[in-house]
DNA sequence: TGCGGTACATGCGTTTACGT
DNA sequence: ACGTAAACGCATGTACCGCA
C-alpha cells in the first residue's frame, strides 16, 4: 500500500492516469457526451399527445431542436443510455437511473412513466418480441431509440432503420448491461470509491497486428476503478455460453497481441486486467484449461468469475 | 402542467399440488 | 410419469393526490 498522495498503482504494471470523468456523474460520462450539452432545462416541458395518439410520425428540424430544448438532464440519461447499450429493459433503465426513489415500486412506476412519454415522442421504441400479454406479464419491456432518437443523437441526419435483433445478440447487450448495473452498484454501496465504466464502441482499442494488419480489440466494457490511493484497470468480457472454447481462446490471444504492443501500457502504465465473466464454473475451468495449455496468451493476464464473482474481485482489486 | 408517490387491478408466465 | 388447474410472482396499467 503506497500514500494517498501519489496516486500509485496497485501493482507495477497498474497505470496512474486519472480517466476522463468519474462517475461521480449520474451514470457515465461517455452516456453524457453524446448530447449536446448547451441545453440546461431539468424539466420535460414537451407537450405529450394522448396514449392513444401513438409516436409522432414527422418531426422536422426546428421541432426536432424544440424537443431536445425540452428533455430534462435524466431524460437524456435514459436516452444516451439506451444509445450506448442499443438494448436496455425497463428494469435495467430503473436500475441506472431511477434507483434513488423513495421506494423502488415508485422508482419503477416513474421509470415506466417517462419510457412512455420518450415513446409517444418517437425518441424511443420497445422491441416487439415481448414475453407476455398486451398489457403485462413476467418480462419487462426492452427498450431501443426511435427514429428521432436515432436523429437527436445524429445532429438531425436521417433516421436510422432499426430491425429486431436476434435473441443472442439481444441477450449479450443485456447481460453487458447488467455487468454495468452492477458495477456501478458496487459504487452506490460504498464497496468501491470510485468506477469509471466505459461501454462499446468507446472502449473499443485500434491496434497493430503481428504481420502489420489492422485489428481492433473490442472489449464488453473498460473499467477503471478507484479503491483507497490506488486505481485498478479491467477489460471486461461477458459470455453467456454461447460461443465455443476456441472463440475465447482466439479472443485471449487478441488481447495477448494488444499486450505486446505496449500501447496501453506506454499511455497507462501498466496493461489492465481482463475479466471473463462466465455462466458456469465448468466453462470457467475450460477456458482456464485451454489458456494454461496455449502457449500465446499469458495466464496471468486473466481472471475469471461466475456474474456474481465480479462484484466481489473490483472491490478486492486487481492485486 | 408535469412529476413523484401510493394503491389497486390486470393478465401473462412459472411453479406447485393434485388426480389419473 | 404425465397432464391439468390453482396459486403465485411479476411487470405493467389506471386512478388519484400532493407538490413545485
Amino acid at each position: 500500500m503506497s500514500p494517498d498522495n501519489e496516486q500509485q498503482p496497485r501493482q507495477p504494471e497498474l497505470p496512474v492516469a486519472l480517466p476522463v470523468a468519474w462517475s461521480s456523474d449520474p451514470v457515465n460520462p461517455q452516456v453524457n457526451r453524446l448530447f449536446d450539452s448547451s441545453t440546461e432545462t431539468n424539466r420535460t416541458s414537451f407537450s405529450t399527445p394522448s396514449p392513444a395518439a401513438g409516436p409522432r410520425r414527422q418531426v422536422g428540424r426546428r421541432q426536432l431542436h424544440r424537443l431536445q430544448a425540452s428533455l430534462s438532464d435524466r431524460d437524456r440519461e435514459v436516452i444516451n443510455l439506451i444509445a450506448v447499450h442499443r438494448y436496455l429493459t425497463t428494469r435495467q433503465v430503473e436500475a441506472f437511473c431511477f434507483h434513488d426513489h423513495a421506494s423502488p415500486v415508485s422508482g419503477a412506476r416513474s421509470a415506466r412513466r417517462v419510457l412512455r412519454r420518450l415513446q409517444e415522442q418517437g425518441l424511443l421504441k420497445p422491441l416487439e418480441r415481448r414475453v407476455g400479454g398486451i398489457r403485462a406479464g413476467s418480462a419487462s419491456y426492452v427498450w431501443q431509440l426511435g427514429s428521432v432518437g436515432h436523429r437527436l443523437l445524429r445532429a438531425g441526419s436521417n433516421a436510422k432503420r432499426t430491425h429486431e435483433p436476434s435473441p443472442r445478440f439481444l441477450a449479450h447487450c443485456l447481460a453487458v448491461a447488467d455487468t454495468h448495473i452492477s458495477l456501478l452498484a458496487t459504487e452506490r454501496s460504498g464497496d468501491v470509491r470510485s468506477v469509471f465504466v466505459e461501454c462499446e464502441p468507446e472502449c473499443w482499442r485500434p491496434f497493430t497486428g503481428p504481420s502489420g494488419e489492422r485489428r481492433v480489440l473490442q472489449p464488453d466494457l473498460f473499467l477503471i476503478t478507484k479503491q483507497d490511493s490506488y486505481l485498478d484497470r479491467w477489460f471486461i468480457e461477458v459470455d453467456l455460453g454461447t460461443e465455443s472454447i476456441n472463440t475465447l481462446l482466439r479472443k485471449c490471444a487478441q488481447y495477448e497481441d494488444y499486450r505486446r504492443t505496449g500501447v496501453e501500457q506506454s499511455s497507462a502504465g501498466a496493461f489492465p486486467l481482463v475479466v471473463w465473466q462466465l455462466p458456469t464454473q465448468e466453462r470457467i475451468s475450460r477456458l482456464a484449461d485451454a489458456i494454461a495449455r496455449s502457449t500465446t496468451p499469458l495466464p496471468e493476464l486473466f481472471r475469471f468469475v461466475l456474474p456474481d464473482g465480479l462484484a466481489p474481485l473490483v472491490i478486492r482489486g486487481a492485486a
